[in-house]
DNA sequence: GATTTTCTTGACCGGACGGTCATCTACAGA
DNA sequence: TCTGTAGATGACCGTCCGGTCAAGAAAATC
């Protein structure tokens, strides 16, 4: 690892957890620089703005789920429905370990942004929502492998997967708001209740 | 109405608007002062600090809510699971008009607040989850009578009711994500699929 | 009419914000 | 050895931030 590749991966490294435990507004670049032990003008020769280091955060957020728990969760060789409970798992004990070090639950960093800047910053929606596009595809996959199965009875793949979506993150925002990740452990698992029937 | 009181709805009327489209750290109180037509320092006269003018915007969202569409919905004359479906339909009606007006899906301020203070400022976080623990007490009323009913098989109602405020929630976050609030149309009927069953 | 309280004014505070820039260093390739 | 480039430095830009304050105007109370 050569010196530029260690300083802009010491300002992600610096930004992540910030982004993640208060908010985009709320972080300043001074207070990350120092942090990293960068000077705001290297910073600049790495991220163009702001915005884009936060582009950045948000990628190795992703990259960290989707090489973790979310390839573990969507293992094809669990039954498909029981991945569901996998992901809803993984996300409660996140959440929970994050509480005991931090103190506080800190929710999902894509739906705490999105609903920080999605109406002040169009290409950070347009990132936010390629994420929850991807995680939706999960979903959906799984459902349309269970319903091959003959696991679960038909239904509208696409939206269910879209309705199993907004309800772990709606979760996630309940919990947040009580401070309290047990939350989803007691949520959680009506996730699989959900059903969008399909169109007649 | 006095003098008094009239700088001070100026100013609530000034900042919700705001605080809706933006986020709470995005909106100064020059800003808002300047909209108002107000002085600061007649603004600290009404309001010891930024943070008590967000918790009167709450109430007064609040209010408006409990006042308007939350008691169109929860009508007793109306059969209780439909209630649930007029408020699912509320939500969508008013998003989309937002958007007719203001280009753009507001969400759910409740939502965007908290997923943005809650982890910096536990009074706001404590007034917020007051309104969700509200919300969630009518939609566990209603269940109950539901059951009682017969319309509705037995179950958990408290946790159940829960559920249904998060989906809610995490229906709107998706929504705002995609800036459409025609998903809130097409995946709120679902909410009445959430179920969690009673503990054995 | 005098006094007290409520409200308004506008200048002011220190500090933080995102971002820029000229200058210097280190190193690579020719 | 020379040159081009990537990276680091730290001072600097204008602007906005939440909040304070002393003074004055207006209105209510007696």
């Amino acid at each position: 690892m050569n010196a530029a590749t260690d300083t802009r991966s010491r300002i992600i490294a610096a930004a992540k957890p910030r982004f993640h435990s208060r908010s985009y507004a709320n972080v300043g670049i001074q207070e990350i620089c120092e942090s990293a032990g960068v000077q705001k003008g290297s910073f600049y020769h790495f991220f163009p703005s702001k915005r884009d280091l936060v582009m950045a955060v948000i990628d190795e957020f992703a990259d960290e789920w989707a090489n973790g728990f979310v390839a573990e969760a969507f293992d094809p060789a669990l039954p498909p429905m029981e991945r569901i409970d996998y992901l809803v798992d993984a996300a409660y004990f996140w959440q929970k370990s994050i509480k005991q070090v931090h103190g506080r639950m800190l929710g999902c960093i894509f739906g705490n942004l999105t609903l920080e800047v999605s109406t002040q910053d169009d290409i950070l929606r347009a990132k936010l929502l390629a994420i929850f596009s991807r995680a939706k595809s999960r979903f959906k996959d799984t459902l349309e492998e269970a319903v091959a199965a003959g696991t679960l009875a038909p239904l509208d793949s696409d939206l269910t997967a879209e309705a199993m979506l907004a309800y772990l993150e709606g979760v996630i925002l309940l919990a947040k708001s009580q401070n309290d990740p047990e939350l989803i452990y007691r949520l959680g698992p009506a996730i699989k209740t959900l059903r969008v029937e399909t169109a007649a």
